[in-house]
DNA sequence: TTTACTGCAAAGTGTTTGCAGCGAT
DNA sequence: ATCGCTGCAAACACTTTGCAGTAAA
């Protein structure tokens, strides 16, 4: 479905903040809305540089701080060293991360927020994030090295 | 699952694995499962370090990386900068977190493995690891700068 | 005795920051 | 014309690694 609802242009994000509207923003946004999800700084950097080869590594953090303040982007913890940054507004989705080959695959589960609930109403906290993330195998790593069994 | 090794002495855990046994692994392996879930390194490093003064970072790190290998300990990525660290043995469970106060309460549910369950039927990976991370803010934080109303 | 392990210091990542010039308003 | 933003390089926090000495087996 097409989202313009939720793809404001950079312009009228920035604009309600009070912040400039530069070409370097734009940009950053538009390759995090339109690449694909999971990008960490490097890979923005790199996409981003294609189109504008005097942007610097530096723009690009300051921006993706700028827009995760902005509620535009969401910097996600997963089982990496480094950290990843998504555009909102593709709807709440969790992770299944392949250990073997790094691959991250999207999930969607009502029990998700179902737990959400159960901790609020347990436990006083409002809890404004949920994050799921399965770790494990995927089928091709599996077939790779699983046929061996499984090791102690 | 296998249990058996809820608290094996360190000697145990690493001789089965064939390594040396070294009271700086002995000790951080007791700082670990006698200290508060949840520690990063240099936590770790400290209070160990309170006993064993030669003890340096470097070991800390190495014994971490060894005992997570040994499946004695995991390492968690929280939403913070650096990587915690947790014994494990205690069950599985999940971690609720004040953007706040960076406080990290545990709770259980047994969603999560309906939500690992859901997930291994329908996309063929097979899962080793459930993270259910909540953010949000304890109703101490709540109060505390609350009172203002909910903020957008 | 052998050689895995340790402490130290130096190097490596990923990320942040000071500063002078640039450019959106 | 302002002053917020950028690029650059240097600084930073966290983690890893090379090496020579130490200690577990």
């Amino acid at each position: 479905m097409r989202d313009e609802a939720l793809t404001e242009p950079a312009r009228t994000v920035l604009r309600t903040a009070g912040r400039r509207t530069t070409s370097q923003r734009a940009l950053i946004l538009d390759v995090l809305r339109h690449g694909p999800a999971h990008l960490d700084a490097d890979e923005v950097y790199r996409r981003a540089k294609e189109r504008d080869p005097r942007l610097s590594l530096s723009t690009v953090y300051r921006t993706l701080s700028l827009l995760k303040e902005l509620g535009q982007v969401e910097e996600e913890h997963l089982a990496e060293e480094h950290h990843h940054y998504e555009a909102k507004g593709s709807g709440e989705h969790y992770h299944l991360i392949c250990l073997g080959c790094g691959q991250v695959v999207e999930f969607t589960s009502a029990l998700a927020s179902q737990i959400k609930a159960e901790q609020e109403t347990s436990s006083g906290y409002i809890v404004t994030g949920v994050h799921v993330d399965l770790t494990g195998y995927c089928s091709a790593c599996r077939a790779a090295k699983g046929e061996l069994g499984p090791r102690a």
